[in-house]
DNA sequence: TATGAATGAGATTTCATTCAT
DNA sequence: CATGAATGAAATCTCATTCAT
């Protein structure tokens, strides 16, 4: 049982060796620079032992995203708890975006590969990939959102589904446009500051008649 | 001199004819899309002649940018009356924007060219591209932001400068995803809808205590 | 002694395994499309273990032609009276040829291994191959002329040799064309009446002064 | 206009040249072992230059093929008188055949391109490829035979169009095979021997009562 | 004996760019 | 000024075969 379990673990850690070299090519010079014999040579591997692990090169950026989605929506599920109102869910929820970010920007800059592999799909029509890596991301958002609308805290203008959808896409979006810039010429710092201050006018945005204003206020 | 005068405007509208087939492309099937082959078919010259034209592929997405950016920044600047209020004239930015988008939908898509080209330069951190064809754009959006801040319609929170380029980030972002779709998957109706909410979002986050309510909606 | 039976005889059962499989795929898919990691998933075995049984890829290509061949000779060799006439004897060929195609079509295809592997080494020049799986065939059916010619139901016109393996070439080459196609492609019984009027053809072209009318038809 | 013409000659050449390298590699190694590199070093132009003469690979087997088919039924075509026999146009046409192959071995091996390309589609049933390379050679060979079965010199027993069709599978089923093997391993003395056997074995297979014998030999 | 893993070598195809005419 | 032609470099992917365990 022993090999087993070791040749299994091995076998995990080559799929991360390989991931683990894919993103750190995507986060030095973008995606679009990525290539199979880029990722093999940095993973000493040949080309192809990449295909005896993924599929297709898209197999792995799929992979990429979804590891980033999902340890992204996960740390996020964790901070926010149900009993606060909806506008503080909404500011934990961005406070651990960036918290995240600060963590462990990598994960973070890598859910832009969604719109790389699906330029435009997710967000910009209702319907569409409903079952995408970020669809529970959304549907977390709708959710506190239609939260907020029912304790007061979230102005009752608009529809929590499309609002969510709009907030989801505006984070992306900047994410994504930045994971294609070369390493180079990013600055996590100055990544974060806009995003915390569009975040603090979003959230002013969003704020109903009833919202606590300390909670309007991100750090 | 006559002779040199059609030779001059002939050489411009073969330019101009090769930057219109360009768009064409990127408008139908997004810029990864975009070849040097397709361009030159199009526009019934040959690969080589282009390059008489210009210097490389990336002069000629340059090229369209920089027209895009500009028309864009005229229209605004044509319809924004420097009388109004600071809360009242980033109003009529966005409708602008929205209007613009509405009459003009490509050329509007086509400022997404930025990101590709730079992906990132522009807004993430403050000193880049200051010559960029969105430098005067954000410039603009700047002086109104400082505007409403003096006249009380925009919350002094925030530096002006930096505002607007998150203001330009957001709304190019957006552009830059929906550019890179293939018009098919384009829903320009819904895109327009998600910035207009958007945009109020914004208003409402920006507003200072001195603001019109009555100016915080979009139409 | 038990053991070293039981182990011989799983050898034999894995080795039969794996023949099999690879037949199956040829006869879904046509030879070209044979590729040992299909053979392996199969048969269930890893591809290393292929090799263990076989030297090579074209090892079980030409154990599935020998198993062929020598199924088909033996299956014709009974049918064969050594009574009757040289070109009754001919006919009786045929007639089982089309018998046993009837009867296992696949078998009988597999015989176009052959001209995969041996693309023309057997039938075209005079020496070459005398071992080969066919060779057997070709003896006999010299062997056949050779009574025809003696008691004059034959034309004495050909060397028995040459005009033996022109035949078995005709047939092996139909056959192998055959063989070339995906099952979906192949059409059984068209094949068996092409086959059946080429062989009437070939009778009629054969038969001597003294060959009964009645032995130039075929069915 | 000269230099239309020569740029038009030039093109023509080059595209000769390639079809040139090509048929040579698979007249000496046969056509499993074409690749566009070495097609590409013979032909002493980048493999990407291949690409500008012929849209893939199978655009370049396509043509040769198209070029072997059309020379060779022309020449029998010419060779073909229509005043005489049934029997005797069919002696012609194989005479033809055997004359091509004796001064231009290559052309005619290279027909058994078709069945690389679409392995078994063109003579095995009664519908399909009407209008391949092969189809008018078969078309005029059921002519013949047509016109043979009227003249009482060919027997009246089978379906014209279906002996055609019998008559060229077999040709070029042994022209394919032959095809496929090493040039070192081709005997053409020994492969016109043999076809020459054959078709005398046919012809006389196929004479109707009213056949002259001295058709009924080749040569 | 059996195998999971690895790989070298090669296949086809694409594209921005250059150059001789 | 215009272009047809050429190409180098790269991209993705396949497959028979070997090797350490």
């Amino acid at each position: 049982m022993g090999i087993a379990e070791r040749k299994s673990r091995e076998k995990e850690e080559r799929r991360s060796l390989i991931l683990l070299n894919a993103k750190e090519i995507i986060l030095e010079k973008g995606f679009d620079s990525l290539n199979m014999q880029e990722v093999a040579d940095r993973a000493e591997l040949s080309k192809a032992t990449l295909y005896l692990y993924f599929e297709s090169k898209e197999a792995i950026l799929l992979a990429i995203l979804d590891e980033a989605a999902s340890t992204f929506t996960n740390f996020v599920r964790e901070r926010i708890s149900e009993a606060s109102s909806g506008i503080e869910s909404i500011r934990a929820l961005w406070t651990a975006y960036l918290e995240c970010y600060g963590e462990s920007e990598e994960i973070f800059l890598l859910t832009g590969v969604e719109s790389y592999l699906n330029p435009g799909t997710f967000a910009l029509d209702a319907e569409s990939s409903p079952d995408g890596p970020l669809a529970r991301l959304i549907a977390l958002f709708a959710e506190i959102i239609g939260r907020g609308i029912a304790d007061g805290t979230i102005a009752a203008s608009a529809d929590p589904f499309r609002t969510a959808r709009i907030a989801v896409l505006v984070a992306t979006s900047i994410i994504d446009r930045a994971a294609r810039m070369p390493r180079a010429a990013r600055d996590p710092k100055m990544i974060r500051i806009l995003l915390s201050e569009l975040f603090e006018i979003l959230l002013r945005g969003l704020a109903g008649k009833d919202a606590d204003p300390a909670s309007l206020k991100l750090s």
